[in-house]
DNA sequence: GGATAAACGAGACGGTACGTCTTGTCTTAGT
DNA sequence: ACTAAGACAAGACGTACCGTCTCGTTTATCC
């Protein structure tokens, strides 16, 4: 017997699935293109057939379908899986060498867009940090807290600090671009981070 | 015939010394107060009453006037001298500590948004890893360098690494905003780096 | 099985009788609240309960609501009956000022709008010559018929020619304002039309 | 002292009357092409090659430019001379056929569109009454004043009364168009208007 | 002292994107 | 079949900012 669909769907014409789809697609496509600058929202109108209107009526800015868009497309192509190898010097060379390679492709670039833009709208900040930062800092805090556990790191000092000293150099160089971001520099980081700097 | 002024004076009126000044104070006023964005080219020019025509004639942008006002005004006052100690994790917590109170000030958020602005222009970004970023690095390389003389720091480990282990966390805090930027946060970053993760 | 029923009822839900009216005195609320532009159909919609759908599917537009509404509402009101003093000049006198005074009422405001948006849509512009004008035009041409016949109005006046002379001001002072509608102007006109102007 | 320049520059760049001309041009053109509601903003930036920014700086709507470029393109063009035949039904029946002419003509659509769209917006209504209907009417003024003062016609009948009588069944008739605006019935008004109604 | 030259103020201008609004159609579920 | 709710495409609206331009004025050096 029916438990009499206790989702009640809402009256009027439901929000076509089509139009959200065209539209992720369309900014997809013009992010790498343009930038997140000289995409407007009349182009992706024009480009998704998706009404100005629709896009306002959903977004609040061309910018919350840009962070929508990475998301659900080119930043889910290059997650990356949690390596759990057995060693955490190993575990974060790997996850840093993902970051490194992430943000020198195109797709680092418009993050790089994203994070900036993200500097003058707290909507845009909030959005990022809540669904873009704070996913990637999960997987890493998994690889810290396996290696407290293994004994490999020290317990006492704070993960947040940990964690920033190995993935802050990647968006300080991804920001200010005074360093590259390779294989090499990620390798470099992490051994000096596990050794410390000091005799 | 005079040899006397060998930097011959060219003709027509001089650059008025006022006028420049007049858009410095005018940019370092709004740019607190409206934001980067906000602060348009025609608020300059009402604030400081030199023309638009003038503004762009000694600046390409708002930007290259931004980062002009930002360097001669706010950052200058904010500048720390370098701390030499005697003892290299001394002068990092300073100057790192340095770095958390500008980072965490007014001046602070000022310098994300020109950050965040030279990731959409190429003219911005080379200013400001010239005259920005460059400085600062050249006076944590001083320390840098002390301390691999005097046997402190490892002298195999890459400075770049090195410092970007150390001032990374910093930016990565300032533009992403998932942790604090305060004295005991630098002392945490410094003495992790300095002794290391691993045990 | 019946034959009984020769105006066979259309299947399906017959219209409803309520939403019709709840438009009707929607439209003949909100025309002298907001005017015939501001009245929107959405508007219409909202405060009559009766959807959008179902307005277009009854009406063309939103011009055929509101002269539905004119002429089943406020213009019902302000009707007047055919005077049949027994003289020509007094009927004309008392049907003018009729006019004048609906012109220069809200009822006039609306009625000048509805003119006005004839002369951009041809449908509202026929609606408006067959519904409000032709009406109109037959009431005064009973007064005149009578006239002719009494031997007071000369037969070999066209009559279309002798009606506008009285009521061309009247519609000439509401769409170009530069004089009064007032009884005195109603009574001046009449008399004037009746005598001619030359000596 | 100088006499030399008694209308002082304004400082600034002066206003491009090039640009002010290609408006007015490109509004001429787009009216009878697609008539006044049709006739966009946009449509005319794009037509004249001026920006809509400039276009708003100097009218408050397309519909100001639109009377504009009436009063200074087609209206001048279709405007009559005074007649001053020594007769003043002659020079009315030639004023009135005049009017005729020009609301039955393209451009009388387009002066029955706009004072459709002074129904709507007391700006152009003002505007209308005061450069259009006002000196129309200063014209068949001074021909009433000379019928007045050879004697032709009653000093006692209210001058606006008077010519409301032959000028106004040409308006009723244009907007209304339940009667042709033809020489004959220009004359039949007149005739009727001189010699009056009743027997 | 007059000519020359560049800088300057004021502000108009073309271009472009923005976000809103209105119109009339369409889609779904409910009556 | 008809309705209510409301999503949708199309496209005009008026505003804002950008960077350039066109004036007439001012301030210097040069002849």
């Amino acid at each position: 017997m029916s438990l009499t669909n206790p989702v009640r769907r809402r009256s009027g014409r439901p929000r076509s699935e089509r139009a959200r789809q065209a539209v992720m697609l369309a900014a997809s496509e013009l992010l790498p293109e343009l930038g997140l600058r000289a995409m407007t929202t009349d182009r992706i109108s024009e480009r998704s057939g998706v009404s100005k209107a629709t896009i306002y009526k959903w977004w609040p800015s061309k910018y919350a379908v840009a962070v929508d868009a990475f998301l659900a497309g080119m930043f889910a192509a290059s997650r990356e899986p949690d390596p759990d190898t057995g060693s955490a010097r190993e575990d974060f060379r790997q996850a840093l060498r993902g970051i490194m390679r992430f943000y020198s492709s195109a797709s680092g670039r418009i993050f790089a867009q994203l994070v900036a833009e993200a500097q003058f709208d707290p909507e845009v900040f909030a959005e990022l940090r809540d669904r873009l930062v704070a996913s990637r800092r999960e997987l890493v805090r998994a690889i810290w807290d396996r290696g407290v556990a293994r004994g490999e790191l020290l317990a006492e000092v704070d993960p947040d600090v940990g964690l920033d000293m190995m993935f802050g150099p990647a968006m300080y160089r991804l920001v200010a671009g005074h360093g590259p971001l390779t294989d090499e520099a990620a390798d470099a980081v992490v051994d000096a981070a596990m050794c410390g700097l000091s005799r």
